[in-house]
RNA sequence: GCCGCCUUAGCUCAGUCGGUAGAGCGUCUCACUCGUAAUGAGAAGGUCGUCGGUUCGAUUCCGACAGGCGGCUCCA
């Protein structure tokens, strides 16, 4: 057999082998446990693919993402050959890995109940004892479909591949039939029986035997294909790891991920609810929430009018012509609440605050000299949300925008959206976050009917966005046919202190709303001629709820002191102390400082426990000792004491921290 | 909006195979005044989400609605 030169990738490193010809990849890491596929020419291939001449060969080691993903994605046929067995009548939907995990769907006639996730998991781990090795074998369409018979969802698989078309099937459907020669792989026991075939792109893991440890995490409907028209399958959701500690630490996240639930949270430090009375996805603020969220607006409008914003006010109900002007009622017009029939008129809540700011801007003849023209406010905007997707204050179907508008001249707009970015980033550092990248959403030329604008005006809008944006030198990912109906958008994602992703803020730019067929807003130019400015909308927080919870989740509810509801909790070692801390809190709130003294009869130990379970960031304590002295002693959250602080220094220390927003 | 699950005291949750309910925490009262995460005793508190149906009788069974949770679709 005449010889093969190859060359072996390792950590950067090429070192070129001469092998047999019919080596398989397995062969070249043998010693290597950890690798379970390999990357051929830079793809994916499983192990028992055969080498060629020329071919550079890398190690899939199963803790990479490429790893985890193959492992995940193997997992996931394992889940679907135990389904079928305890369910023979399921028809196979697709199963791709996901972040952190991987589904299956499934179309079965009653849907599944945790007892039968608990039996599928069994029948899996004998899968995974079996070490049934997966197969791959290349097949035709028309092979494919007359072994598919039975697999109606499979089959129309292969016709979307035909057609080129199964990118759109749905996210992860390439990897069940993706582009080229179709394939299907064989599950074969060691007696060489096949135990389950599935059609499918690969590579997988060699054996099942390889899978150390996974776990199925729910089940839940899901359509079709993505698409709401369709069919809803059964889709069962699972985790898979290269270790049983990954799996554990991976399990623990997502135990941390509750403990920060806003929602949670929320009651636990009484700061908002949702009253059933009011209605879902409405929520109230209690006092301590109150304190948060008036901080935050507070110290927004201070910055926009810092920024050259200038504050406005608008109602929440408009006649339902301004919305029709604005093109919010036949493009966003699901959104929106139905009408109030008013004398014969229909009102609506607004779900926008631009329209009431262009006609803010349309009060007069405006003048080039004016702009930019900067319009603020907090608009309180209603939007009528599928019940199904209302969460928290992260969904809700009324909320206030720190909304802006810049209006401006097509020349003035990079600048603008430049000043606009900065802008909103500083805001969030201020509140902690620093960790961003931005996302550019543009419009979906296969839908024009979703999209206001000619094509050029749609580009030229993009390429200033994209233009600002990449030169923030922030990571810039896309998001096509995530515009608005009116512009391009660009938004902040901010990564929160366990690492979660949020979108925070948006910058809109917009043409469509200032042109004559809508509101026709116009300024005098230096000539004299009226023009047509550009309108580029802005939100800092997006929404205040929204933003609100987002920061209970970051922070875990323990606020730094600017923010907390309660800043300094007065605890007396025993009664006789009380008069003392009242004393010492009165200096404080004249400060502008939020103190409380814990007054009540509870011991002092239980008072401790109290703060500390409502994490408030000071705890200010004094007995016999510090009273001589003139003195407190304080207790931070962390349990950390400072002991006989001088009265003086103590009130500059809790000052300070508010002053400069630091976290304690 | 769709699918599934859930709704018992302010909170977290037991319980009733159909005969109108219980704990812990919290609240209130009394006693205790204590140096860094729960003092003790007592009391109050529920038309068992709402409305219908079945039944001699429904918190329990059935249905509709509302609200919540997990997804899907959508989205700040």
């Amino acid at each position: 057999m005449p010889d093969l030169k190859i060359a072996l990738v390792h950590a950067g490193e090429r070192e070129v082998r001469e092998v047999t010809a019919g080596t398989k990849a397995w062969e070249l890491f043998t010693d290597d446990t950890s690798v379970i596929a390999a990357r051929v020419g830079g793809e994916l291939k499983d192990l028992s693919h055969p080498l060629s001449e020329g071919d550079e060969v890398e190690g899939v080691a199963i803790d990479s993402a490429d790893g985890r993903d193959i492992l995940r994605h193997s997992t996931a046929h394992v889940m679907a050959q135990a389904v079928q067995q305890l369910f023979p009548e399921a028809k196979l939907g697709i199963g791709p890995p996901v972040t952190d995990g991987f589904y299956y769907d499934f179309d079965v006639e009653t849907p599944f109940v945790p007892e039968d996730l608990a039996k599928i998991e069994t029948a899996m781990r004998k899968i995974v004892k079996e070490g049934q090795r997966f197969d791959r074998r290349v097949t035709t369409d028309a092979d494919a479909i007359s072994e598919l018979a039975e697999e109606p969802y499979k089959i129309e698989l292969i016709g979307l591949k035909g057609s080129g078309r199964s990118d759109d099937a749905a996210e992860g459907a390439s990897v069940e039939v993706g582009a080229g020669e179709l394939t299907i792989y064989d599950n074969v026991r060691r007696n060489g029986d096949v135990a389950w075939s599935d059609l499918c792109r690969g590579p997988h893991l060699p054996t099942t035997k390889r899978i150390p440890a996974f776990k199925l995490m729910r089940s839940a409907a899901a359509y079709w294909r993505g698409d709401e028209k369709n069919k809803q399958l059964q889709r069962i959701y699972g985790t898979a790891w290269e270790t049983k500690e990954a799996l554990e630490e991976h399990l623990h996240r997502l135990e941390e991920a509750e403990r920060r639930d806003h929602r949670k949270l929320g009651r636990e430090l009484d700061l908002f609810s949702f009253p059933d009375e009011i209605g879902s996805g409405l929520p109230v603020f209690h006092p301590r929430g109150g304190v948060i969220k008036r901080e935050m607006e507070d110290y927004v409008r201070l910055r926009h009018i810092e920024e050259g914003f200038e504050y406005v006010g608008t109602p929440h109900i408009a006649k339902e012509g301004l919305f029709h002007t604005s093109g919010h009622l036949p493009y966003y017009g699901e959104g929106m609440f139905p009408a109030l029939d008013v004398d014969g008129m229909d009102y609506r809540l607004k779900a926008m605050n631009c329209p009431m700011h262009n006609l803010i801007f349309d009060a007069r003849q405006r003048s080039y000299r004016e702009l930019p023209l900067r319009l603020f406010e907090f608009g309180s905007v209603y939007r009528h949300e599928k019940s199904g997707v209302v969460h928290g204050l992260t969904r809700v179907r009324g909320f206030a925008q720190d909304d802006s508008h810049s209006y401006c001249t097509p020349e003035q707009a990079p600048g603008e959206v430049k000043h606009l970015l900065d802008f909103m980033l500083s805001v969030l550092r201020d509140f902690g976050l620093d960790d961003f990248y931005l996302e550019l959403s543009t419009r979906d030329d296969s839908k024009p009917d979703k999209f206001v604008g000619s094509d050029e005006d749609w580009a030229a809008a993009t390429a200033v966005l994209e233009q600002v944006a990449t030169e923030s030198g922030l990571e810039l990912v896309p998001d096509p046919g995530g515009a608005a109906f009116y512009g391009p958008k660009v938004s902040v994602q901010a990564k929160d202190a366990i690492g979660r992703t949020w979108q925070m803020g948006t910058v809109q730019y917009d043409f469509n709303q200032p042109s004559p067929d809508r509101f026709n807003l116009t300024y005098v130019a230096p000539d004299g001629s009226r023009q047509q400015p550009v309108m580029i909308h802005s939100a800092k927080f997006g929404s205040i709820e929204r933003f609100l919870g987002v920061l209970v989740e970051h922070y875990a509810g323990a606020f730094p002191p600017w923010l907390a509801p309660m800043q300094v909790q007065a605890i007396p070692i025993a009664e006789r102390h009380a008069d003392y801390l009242h004393d010492v809190a009165r200096r404080m709130r004249t400060q502008g400082l939020r103190v409380e003294v814990d007054d009540s009869d509870d011991r002092m130990q239980k008072k401790i426990r109290n703060a500390q379970l409502q994490k408030v960031p000071f705890m200010m304590i004094a007995g016999d000792d510090d009273l001589a002295a003139g003195a407190v002693s304080f207790r931070y959250r962390d349990g950390r004491q400072d002991n006989g602080v001088p009265l003086e220094e103590a009130i500059a220390r809790v000052a300070a921290a508010v002053e400069s927003r630091e976290q304690v």
